[in-house]
DNA sequence: TCTCGATATTAACCTAAGTATATATCATCA
DNA sequence: TGATGATATATACTTAGGTTAATATCGAGA
């Protein structure tokens, strides 16, 4: 489970070894637990087996905007690893079963072992490049392509995590939550989801949702998957 | 020059000979020339030595959204140093001079000198905080805070790269190029220009900003320097 | 089964920001 | 020195999305 992450970037051989053989404790957080929280200096470093967290910014007015979503298998700190001071929280979406490592030897592990650190800083450039697109999204997109934008991610990541069959899946957030994500209001937001499901891009049960037209979702979403770097190959 | 901006994040020892010993090739750039266009796989790798420059991401409708700025000193790509295809482009804004050094190369020398690999990993990390506060920034704050957001970070970033005085700057950028970073319209940031300039927040002449006020101003921006980790220290 | 708190939905109304277009300013260059 | 193109400024009007508040729905307990 801690190497799932690495192989998205750069397979290593028998070094998966060394990862497993970190000390690593287990833990299950509540939903909306605080894993980093702003100002903090990281000690630890969480990586994500089950459930879902996302990174978060406040506003001095106490607004929030969520700035990534992370789904199981994913690491939740490599932002931090080589900086002293948390600028932005960590929190758990859901209930979430988080494996805890220490910073300082994972940091051993990276420098020691080219290969791992490597896999590492791919890793954090995918993630890059995923703010970068949500920066355009929120940008420059109105709201119904950036829901839409949004919900082709989220499906395409649980997808290549082979965390979800490829009929729908279930919205691991609340409307409000959703809205903090992409910049919009509850309000909004519920009239936007309301909107693609009228025009029956999507279709909705409670929170679950499918995609009964994918192409027009996709094509609307303004969606290509490049930014995700799924065909990242090792070298 | 090369090594200026590794400072910022982890000094190096003599390590230094080794980046200055890459070898380089300069150029002059006109302004906004293409350095790396969005699905190229990147061979080079460019430092900004004078001048500016953006990346910049476009919808599919061509709405363009500048996703980070760069100013003299600043590497423009260690975000694809290890990526295989660009997801984004990167522009020159003004006329800029440019070294471009071998990514191979410069791979190579991250491998096997672990501090300078070190130092380019934290200089990424820094890039993505930005990124995320951008997010923040586009996403809750309205346009006279965003403006303001916008003006402090790069006031603090210039005077921290030591390439100019408290008092002021000279914008390397037209209202429209602002707009496509603040995710607005030309027209709006000159309405929020003026609002600025009304309130005494600041003062202009053409392109050149400064800032009678500037406690109010970084209040009303909700600015805080944390995001920029400019006490990161080496270890 | 009933209650309660969290969400979701809806409606009415408001405003920040977009659109469209005209005009002014400025630097460049023939 | 006058023309030209790129910016900046201004104005009128429209609209996407915000605000507020009321109502409905749902799941978890008691």
């Amino acid at each position: 489970m801690v190497r799932k992450l690495e192989t998205h970037a750069a397979l290593s051989e028998d070094d998966r070894r060394a990862l497993m053989a970190l000390p690593y404790t287990l833990r299950v957080y509540e939903p909306s637990s605080y894993l980093v929280r702003e100002g903090d200096a990281p000690e630890q470093c969480a990586v994500l087996l089950s459930g879902f967290a996302y990174r978060q910014k406040q506003t001095g007015s106490g607004m929030r905007q969520i700035v990534s979503l992370h789904i199981p298998g994913e690491p939740l700190d490599f932002q931090h690893l080589f900086l002293d001071v948390a600028d932005h929280n960590v929190q758990t979406l859901t209930r979430a079963e988080i494996a805890t490592i220490s910073r300082v030897a994972l940091r051993e592990l990276a420098r020691s072992r080219a290969s791992i650190g490597h896999a590492i800083f791919v890793n954090t450039l995918v993630e890059a490049s995923i703010f970068r697109e949500w920066i355009l999204n929120i940008g420059r997109r109105d709201a119904r392509s950036r829901l839409a934008h949004f919900l082709c991610e989220f499906a395409i990541r649980l997808d290549m995590q082979g965390v979800v069959d490829a009929s729908g899946y279930e919205l691991p957030m609340s409307q409000e939550q959703l809205g903090d994500a992409l910049g919009l209001t509850a309000v909004h937001v519920n009239r936007t989801i309301k909107s693609l499901e009228a025009d029956g891009l999507i279709s909705r049960n409670r929170r679950r949702i499918s995609f009964p037209r994918w192409e027009a979702l996709r094509e609307l979403a303004d969606f290509s998957s490049r930014y995700l770097h799924l065909t990242q190959q090792a070298s």
